[in-house]
DNA sequence: TAAATATCCGACTAAATTTGTCCGATGACT
DNA sequence: AGTCATCGGACAAATTTAGTCGGATATTTA
């Protein structure tokens, strides 16, 4: 089940702009680098999180992008769902105004849906970037 | 990052043949009937799961097939893992064997991967067929 | 103003995966 | 012998993945 590269080097992104929250754009070139990332492939992973509203841009010399909020305010969860799509194991589970299944005997699987369901969203909409930035530097600290 | 058709159609089947448990064989076209898979498709996922030796096989005329062992000693998660591979967001916590990533900066998504992996397996490894009947049992007993 | 920097936009593609379908062979029961 | 049912492999359309590339546009700097 394994993450696509979407998700995986978009947060990866994310955590570059979040390290640099306040300091003004950084180029994506730069990210690129640091997390060796491929730059054409991730020009189009950070045109998805722009249209999602978490990072905004700054065109010509000495621009870049920026996070669009502050990295308390952005969860890992709101980025994986601008990448990956929603992060449920089921289309059920995922949207509420999704159609039932329409079988006679109900859906069987739903309960297990649910369930992995909430146990994802209960880590993803609660961890921000934040969160990632400051268990990165105790990590760096304990070496 | 809904589950393929793969996890869905067969984590149903399974409960299927769960239900049936002790009472012999029951033949695919019935499991694909009841749960509304295509029956061929489900012979391709079927056979995945008796290589993985989840599910026997009986040939000929009132054949079919039956669980290898009993619904408590199977999880959804052996039954995911057969059918999706691992259930993991990255490769990196997948598996213990994994390359580790070779950033100088150290990965800095591995933690939330961790996260994400642990509250799956958390469900889907204590989660047994077993359970996925009882709840259905009681959730019919409600109406 | 020209050059350099950097985003923006869309087109293109190879490879893999998904979601099946189909068919003939094999084995077992009646 | 006939029927039921699994077994195995081939085939294929559609979608997704994981990029690559080229040119247009905007901004700063020299």
């Amino acid at each position: 089940m394994i993450l696509s590269t979407k998700g995986r080097y978009g947060l990866k992104a994310m955590f570059e702009l979040g390290l640099q929250y306040g300091n003004g754009p950084i180029p994506l070139k730069i990210i690129a680098e640091r997390q060796n990332i491929p730059e054409n492939y991730l020009e189009q992973l950070i045109a998805i999180l722009r249209k999602a509203g978490l990072v905004k841009s700054v065109r010509g010399a000495q621009g870049g992008y920026l996070m669009q909020r502050s990295p308390e305010e952005v969860t890992v969860g709101q980025v994986l769902l601008a990448l990956e799509g929603p992060m449920a194991p089921a289309e059920c589970v995922a949207d509420p105004e999704a159609p039932k299944c329409k079988l006679a005997s109900g859906c069987v699987t739903r309960g297990v849906w649910e369930k992995i369901n909430n146990s994802i969203h209960n880590v993803i909409d609660t961890m921000t970037l934040q969160n990632m930035i400051e268990d990165q530097v105790s990590s760096i600290e304990k070496e």
